[in-house]
DNA sequence: CCCTGAAGTGAAAACGATTTCAAAGTAGGT
DNA sequence: ACCTACTTTGAAATCGTTTTCACTTCAGGG
């Protein structure tokens, strides 16, 4: 097989036009005259050279094209220069806005991410973080995700991590809640500001933490506003487009008397949307409906969605420089985004 | 700063609990009674090795729960079991399924996607192979993009490169095209089955190939038909929701006349429908609308969106299975998917 | 019974950096 | 003039594997 004869010559071939590969530290160093400790102390600044000598590294570096080779560098100084980041989908509109994110602030930093799924599944996370660890990564940043806080911790304990979408505390350790909360009642309360009493909610999967939040939300600006709470008007659903559908359908099949839909996310609403379309029932003229997350699409749906605010890209940016806080030994300062209601045009105010 | 003490410390003491990081090959090797070029032969079925010691390092590696340090077989191999994949927008929805499909099948080979962004920026695209370089990939995916085909030759040359979305031969490369001219040629063909004959195009960046091939595919079906070409009906857009509504906008402030509209993909097509809902125009009824992409979203457009299937999430597997081919040796067998029609309920036969 | 070839193995040399250690040179103080 | 103390510097050890090289040992052929 001898998988790396062909390698080899290729990228011998490939140097001689190009400054890529396999010029060494220590070829630099023979070249400026130097020993390879000496140009390592410049490039990291590790300790005072002379300026004679920094020079004509530095002129050796950029002639022959020097770029250090980073796994050598993760063996011998233990970094890596990489950040490990758990996600639950990458093709969520979500978690798509939190990446790039992450990715806008960690690459000037010189650090690259390293993006894994983690399913919404606790132990394909670990799994994850076992992989990321066993990559030496750096740091870990998770994406909220179902991981116990007591494992959270304990992983914080070998190496720095970010959190988002739960509250916790710990040494080494930065979480970059959002209040769910205060999103589903701001959410709820819109709607009954609006006049709605009989407002119907589609959950999100009960076993994330978020969902039932958002629900505390609703139900405590039902409560605020001295609305009877019924529970034939929440129906479960999966933070998917094709849940949202199935949900207002059972809420209709089953004769529910509602003016307006709060879904727990965007897509579920998009879904409600389209399950009220089929029917003839028009938003925002027969229902109103409001979502949450607020994706880019949103915007663009027909009627446009009123929706509360969760800034994914923010949160990703939040997290990527919370963890390079971290890195540089500095206790982090970010403050997590607050939720805030978007007014668009799938709402409206109840006809008396 | 001593940075690397409180990491190791604490390292050491997360060890005592899990059977993450410290232990080497050395212990393991101690441990066995053998050599570490033994463990290491056995664990990469470099030789033969007598199934006396075989067992006994296999329980060895089990009780201390040995795993390897790819950082260091990294180094010592030249193969890091990750491959680097250039997307160009993390949070696009069809790059989001292209990537969740490449980690798919990565994964359960044991290597990790190294994912950088692109930004369609050749320039940029260039860096970010630099990058993947210099971190030692073991191969490349490229998502499209706009480096020029000699570029990518070059990169080939000194690794396994895998693109999509452009047809290209040479050796250690392996292309997987789309036929973007076939898919616009059905999604116009649809139409003018439908009776339509004033169809306006809403155009994807020019500067990406795809946008002119589907334009060629447009001018094809309309030729084919002999209906006149007519670049007024034409309309350039970039690929997103706001520029398929400023487009459709346009339109009608010049007051074209035309039946249906073919937009270059999905996110324009969701673009387009909020510009002909603000005017009241109703999606078939007046306009019949097609688009391009098949979006998992596009199914719960209202109405859902009659569109070209182009299937993200299958082409980032075939291209991770076909740099799964190329690192193996082989010459990759994959066949790009084909562009088919799906029909669903914003296109309608045009009343005569 | 000797010689050759193959199989199985360990010692040691990469891999390309960082980091420690010790030596050499340079001031400054007496 | 001599000793201490502090800079600069290079040689060598280190990180944890893979891979090469050389050495046994054993089987089979003449």
């Amino acid at each position: 097989m001898k998988p790396n004869s062909s390698r080899q010559s290729a990228g011998t071939r490939a140097a001689q036009r190009r400054e890529s590969a396999p010029v060494t530290i220590g070829m630099v160093a023979k070249a400026a005259g130097v020993s390879a400790s000496t140009i390592s102390r410049i490039l990291n600044g590790t300790a005072v050279v002379s300026e004679l000598k920094t020079h004509a590294v530095e002129k050796a570096i950029a002639e022959l094209g020097f770029v250090p080779n980073p796994v050598a560098r993760g063996l011998a100084g233990g970094r890596t220069l990489s950040v490990g980041v758990v996600a639950q989908v990458m093709d969520s509109p979500f978690y798509g806005a939190a990446l790039r994110g992450i990715e806008d602030v960690l690459d000037p930093a010189g650090y690259s991410p390293l993006f894994v799924s983690g399913h919404w599944d606790a132990t394909n996370e670990a799994r994850c973080i076992d992989v990321l660890r066993s990559r030496r990564v750096d740091g870990i940043i998770v994406l909220t995700g179902r991981l116990t806080d007591q494992a959270l911790k304990a992983c914080a304990r070998s190496l720095p991590l970010v959190v988002t979408g739960r509250p916790l505390k710990g040494p080494g350790l930065f979480a970059l809640d959002f209040d769910n909360f205060v999103g589903g009642r701001i959410a709820t309360e819109h709607l009954i500001l609006l006049g709605h009493r009989r407002i119907a909610f589609v959950m999100g999967d009960p076993k994330h933490p978020d969902a039932s939040e958002r629900l505390r939300g609703y139900r405590a600006a039902l409560e605020a506003a001295s609305i009877d709470y019924e529970p034939a008007l929440v129906v479960p659903g999966e933070y998917n487009e094709v849940s949202g559908l199935l949900a207002v359908n059972r809420l209709l099949e089953t004769q529910q008397q509602f003016t307006a839909i709060f879904a727990a996310n965007d897509q579920m609403a998009l879904g409600a949307a389209l399950a009220l379309h089929r029917r003839s029932l028009r938003v925002p003229e027969d229902i109103s409906l409001v979502g949450f997350d607020d994706l880019p699409t949103s915007q663009y749906a027909i009627p446009p969605l009123s929706t509360v605010r969760h800034p994914a890209y923010d949160i990703g940016r939040l997290a990527a420089s919370a963890m390079l806080q971290l890195l540089g030994g500095d206790k982090p300062i970010e403050k997590a985004p607050v939720p805030s209601f978007i007014a668009r045009e799938s709402t409206r105010r109840l006809r008396s």
